[in-house]
DNA sequence: ACTCTATACTTACGCCGTAAGAATCTTCAA
DNA sequence: TTGAAGATTCTTACGGCGTAAGTATAGAGT
């Protein structure tokens, strides 16, 4: 039961195997993504994949740049250090929310890829017209990012209330009140919340 | 080639199951636990484990809980605020770097377990005893829990330096002297800044 | 001593990642 | 126009995976 004869071209690339094993993993989870189940998904046998990549590791790197990789660096010229920190980090929490299934993944790679070095040399390079000396600047870059992917990685979808929605009053009473005073406030609040504290804190000692 | 005969019992629990699964995890990394050669390291067949553990997943969850259970809950009684978040984030750090292999899996299972859920009432407990309304104290929790994580997930091991060591200066020229300068530091002390940072900031606003 | 059950092993199925190689199409120089 | 070269695809095969189903035995409770 073969597809077509061999040699006859799909038009494959990266950027299309990529994109295609996002969109598996976004609609049937990471356990899904078999080589074999993506070349079903572009019509094409598994091994074909290993020409536009040349394993299913880096194919995981290559996703999770690819997920990566549109998110605008913090831009200081325009509006207060806060601002700035605080956008970059909710587009990133934003970002990765669109992709619930794929978070592990980001949190389990370093990702030192050349895109995400470019990004963060351009972040250095803004933070310092903003006054930071480089090396202040990276410390304040690796909280703010170990904090987005924290947060997210410990209420990924919906309140995490929800998680504990049904719980036993009697045997875990301020946690069952906790969860019902917080629930109107939502994750996004609870983590705005939590940034602004964090960025609060930042400033002064990074500045001094 | 059988290792002895059937009914013959070697003496097998759920815990000394976990504590096998983790020193396999610790020595060889996530990719070698698997349910054969976890049974090896018993010196049991692999469908043997299925009578201590319903599945593979539930032996990664109990994993989690595993590592996770001995940490000491934040206790308020004795010293300042800052001072027992300090020292409970201080300690889950210190526990999540000692099995490094681990992190991913820490950071990618919710872990709502009644382990957790249980030193999660005990803080609520002792954070109420130091004035926190339960819901304001819940919030506190998951920011220092997330940032913790977060910031384990982002710099496992060493200084996430380290794997910058090797760093074109011409192509990233901040970069480069941000990782020059910050080497000296050290990855706890950039935990410690960051995480003073967001304790200082959190405290104003649940405490109002 | 006898039964019952928990514990252990065996076999088997359908997945997985990927190494090796054959078949075909496209391109381009002669 | 032809033919060689390289790119792209398919085929086959190997060892390992999680686990469903079934079998055998040792030890506990009567």
């Amino acid at each position: 039961m073969s597809r077509r004869t061999p040699g006859q071209r799909v038009g494959l690339t990266r950027e299309a195997v990529l994109r295609a094993a996002l969109a598996l993993a976004d609609r049937e989870g990471l356990k899904a993504l078999s080589m074999r189940r993506l070349g079903a998904e572009l019509d094409v046998e598994a091994m074909t994949l290993y020409h536009h990549v040349p394993s299913k590791d880096a194919l995981l790197d290559g996703l999770v740049e690819l997920l990566v990789a549109p998110i605008a660096p913090p831009a200081f010229e325009a509006g207060s250090w806060q601002e700035a920190l605080h956008a970059y980090a909710s587009e990133l929490r934003t970002t990765l929310l669109a992709h619930p299934n794929v978070i592990p993944l980001v949190a389990s790679r370093p990702a030192v890829t050349a895109q995400n070095l470019q990004v963060m040399e351009a972040a250095l390079e803004s933070m310092r017209a903003a006054g930071l000396q480089p090396a202040d600047a990276l410390d304040v870059l690796y909280a703010v990012t170990g904090f987005v992917l924290g947060h997210v990685v410990t209420s990924p979808d919906g309140d995490p209330v929800d998680q504990l929605d049904a719980l036993d009053p009697a045997e875990y009473p301020l946690l069952a009140e906790a969860v019902s005073k917080a629930s109107p406030r939502g994750t996004e609040a609870r983590f705005e919340f939590a940034l602004d504290a964090l960025l609060s804190g930042l400033e002064p000692n990074a500045l001094d």
